[in-house]
Parts: C-alpha cells; sequence; structure tokens
DNA sequence: GCCTTTGATTAACTTTATCTTAACTAAGAT
DNA sequence: ATCTTAGTTAAGATAAAGTTAATCAAAGGC
C-alpha cells in the first residue's frame, strides 16, 4: 500500500512516515504543494494525506484537482485549521476523513486503517481461491479453471472439488468425505459418492493428462 | 439514498432524521441495538449511522456482525465514547468514521456526504457508461449496445443488467439482486425476477454466441 | 376524461438441473 | 474362482428455473 504525504513541516513528517513505514506502508514525502500534486496526479497512490497550508497549492486545491479526474483515491486531511467551517469545506472539496492537528498518532493510524481497507475491498476482489496444479478453484463463485478454461461447477461437486483441494496428496476415507458433505446424514449404502466422483471426474480430468482424483482401493481417494 | 439510524436518544434522532430527510436521503430509525441489527442487515442501506451504547446490542457488535458478510456499506459512529482507544476500537471493527457527541450538525453531514460519496462513486458507476465484452449499457439514456446494434431497455431491465455489468464474473445471489433492484421490499415469492432475467436475456443474447447471463442453479445469477 | 401504450408484476404451466438410486460391468483381492 | 469394491450408466424424484400470457398500474395522447 503506497501512500503520499505532503507536509511542510519536517518535524512532523519524518517521524510519521517512519511510522507508517514501520506499519508496512510505502511513503512518499511531499514538502510542498507543487511537487505534491504532481506526485498525487501521478495516481500511484492508495491514499493521500494532506495538510491544508502549503508552500505555492495548498491541500484543498490539491484535493479538488486531484478529485477533477480521480474519484477513488482516498485523501485524509491533517492539519491545525480547526473550525467547523474548515472541516465542512474540506471534507466538500472531496477529502474522506479530517484530522485535526495535534492528533493522537493510534486514531490517525485506526483512521488510515479504515480508508485503506475500504480501497482494498472494493478494487480487489475477496474472492477467496484454491490452486492446486492447473485447477483453480473459486469457492464463492462456484467456478473452476482448468489452464484458464472456464468449468461451472454445481453445488455438490464444488463442496467436494474444495475438500480434496483442501487436503492435497491426503486419504480420504469415504466416511470422511461423507461426513463433511452430507452431515448430519447417516451414511448412505448407495454409491452416491462415486457417482459425485464421476461428475467431478468428468469435469476437471482431461484423457491424455494425470488424473487428479486417485482411487485407493477399498479406503477412499487421494486427490493430486 | 437510504441511511439507517440506530441511536436509543430520542432527543437525538427525532431532530436528526429530520435534518437528514431535509437533506434529501430517506432515513429509517431504529431504537434499538436488536432491531438496528435486524434492519441493517436487509443491507438496503446507504449508510449506517451507529451509537456505540445501545439496548440488547451494541452498535460495535452490529458493526462486526455487518462486516462480516458486507464490507461495503460505509459506517459512521456517533458516540459519547470518546478516549483515542474507543476511536480507535470502532475504526477497527469497521467503522468508515467516527465522530463524537456532542458533535456540529454541520460537521456530520459533510462526513455523511463524504461517505456517501464515495460508495455513489463506486457501486453506481460514475460514468453512467458500462462496457463489458461486446456490450455497451448507457445508464442514463437506458439504452444498450450489443456490437453497435441499439437495444432499447426498460427501467428495471437496464437497472439488472448495470448491476451485472459492475459485477462481471461473480455470483450474485437471488437475495442481494432483489435487495438491490427491489430495496425496501420483501423478497416475494413469485418469480418475477426470472421474469426479468427472461426479458433481459431476449435483449442482450443471440443465439449462436457465448451467454452472457449463467444461471448457477439454486444460487442465483453469473454475468460474463 | 377516456383510450392506448408501455412496463412491472403475478400466476400457471413447462422444462431443466441436480442429486440420488439402482442395475450392471469392470477391476482388485484373497 | 469367487467375492468384494469401484466405475459407469441411465432412470427417477425433487426442486429450481424458464416460459408465457394475463393482470395491473402508470404515463401519454387525443
Amino acid at each position: 500500500m503506497r501512500i503520499l504525504l505532503v507536509d511542510d513541516e519536517i518535524e512532523l513528517t519524518d517521524p510519521l512516515s517512519r511510522v507508517l513505514t514501520r506499519e508496512g506502508y510505502t511513503v512518499d514525502v511531499a514538502y510542498n504543494g507543487a511537487s505534491g500534486n504532481e506526485l498525487a496526479s501521478l495516481g500511484a497512490y492508495d491514499l493521500l494525506i494532506l495538510d491544508w497550508m502549503l508552500p505555492h497549492i495548498s491541500g484543498l486545491e490539491i484535493c479538488q484537482q486531484m478529485r477533477s479526474h480521480d474519484r477513488t483515491t482516498p485523501v485524509l486531511f491533517l492539519t491545525a485549521k480547526d473550525t467547523v467551517d474548515d472541516r465542512v469545506m474540506g471534507l466538500d472539496a472531496g477529502a474522506d476523513d479530517y484530522l485535526v492537528k495535534p492528533f493522537e498518532l493510534r486514531e490517525l493510524l485506526a483512521r488510515v486503517r479504515a480508508l485503506l481497507r475500504r480501497s482494498a475491498a472494493t478494487d480487489a476482489n475477496p474472492s477467496q481461491r484454491l490452486r492446486v496444479g492447473q485447477i483453480e478453484l473459486d469457492l464463492n463463485n462456484q467456478i473452476a479453471y482448468r489452464q484458464g478454461d472456464l468449468i461451472e461447477l454445481s453445488e455438490k461437486e464444488s463442496q467436494l472439488l474444495a475438500y480434496f483441494m483442501s487436503h492435497v496428496g491426503l486419504l480420504l476415507s469415504h466416511k470422511q468425505i461423507y461426513q463433511h458433505l452430507w452431515p448430519s446424514e447417516e451414511i448412505p449404502k448407495s454409491n452416491n459418492l462415486a457417482a459425485l466422483v464421476r461428475l467431478l471426474r468428468r469435469k476437471i480430468e482431461v484423457k491424455g493428462a494425470a488424473p487428479l482424483i486417485h482411487t485407493v482401493y477399498g479406503k477412499g481417494y487421494r486427490f493430486g
């Protein structure tokens, strides 16, 4: 996560950028409005922390100019201007948050986390994916990929594949699989697991290539 | 824009909800944690304003529970708990902003604008023109194009298409779609979503070409 | 004001998907 | 060789989704 810090007080930027770096962020600092504006316009940052009163160009102007073409990068004002009018003006200029100096470091960090959490949630999709060899499973969307080819899965198929893929190389007994896919049910006498394995094999295995679902005679299955 | 206000002090909620309504928002009020949580879980709001100390369930718990399945709806804490620890805890629980009582009304309104501006920018597309593959949607004019061919859409059709096009490749449950297209309504027992999907398919899909709206049996639909 | 048009919704009905079961065949173990 | 276990199919059962037409409501024209 890249943060641009624009402030002319080196007594503040210096320790603050160190703390932010220690928290794991990549921090660039600009000490005046002109260079801050230039860096901001690159669009390479995940968060802008702006002082208001700056040489050359004010933080407010940077924020407005930024918002004229980029609506997404979050902006946090960090300034000594503390009247309600100032806050309203800053927020209405397009800022996402406004913190008055002097501030508590822990609160600033919490607000930075809140802003970055939001942008992480929107542009990187949070769907969890499992990958084993050439097979990739997108559990949320009930889809698998084999070398980029999309494979639509049914509910039970994706449950079984997920169970296999999270226990790669392990022998899974019939009983274990039944208990995972059909909890609350008795272990049936019929061969519905074999039938389901067949359906899944038909979708994810290609003949010629090495099989993925291995039968362990008398015991169960092993994936991978 | 729909706002849910959860606070047990009627001396506050009453005038505040009036002001917010005057600003053009649709406001619902809950006076305790249980009903606030229930309303919030509907997922039909664009913003939650939460008090911390509430009967039954605290605002913090509502926020956490909400975040466990919904990462997008912004949350603003409005509370008398004013220590730095409180703020950090609130923000780390998933809140986007934290304002301490007593507060200035103008500042609250500015922060509400900032939060809603952000969600408006992300989920209701700012360009009003979406493109996915060969399909282009002009939301303002309720028109779609498929390889240049003009397709006239009805209101609901274009809403559904816009929702699909801004969530390409993702499995969208029936419930999610209902809540987006018919907020404020109960999920109906009738199959009007299926009927709407049919109307949209008839307009945007051409036989011979790959389908755009994929059915995920028992779950919902996936676009793209 | 009345008629027409359009879109949204509902309901009845048809079709399909998934899961399960069962019968049959093939393969492995003893 | 015989018995056990797994694979393969196809045939129901059930629930879900698709389809179609009818109804209802709102908007626009005359």
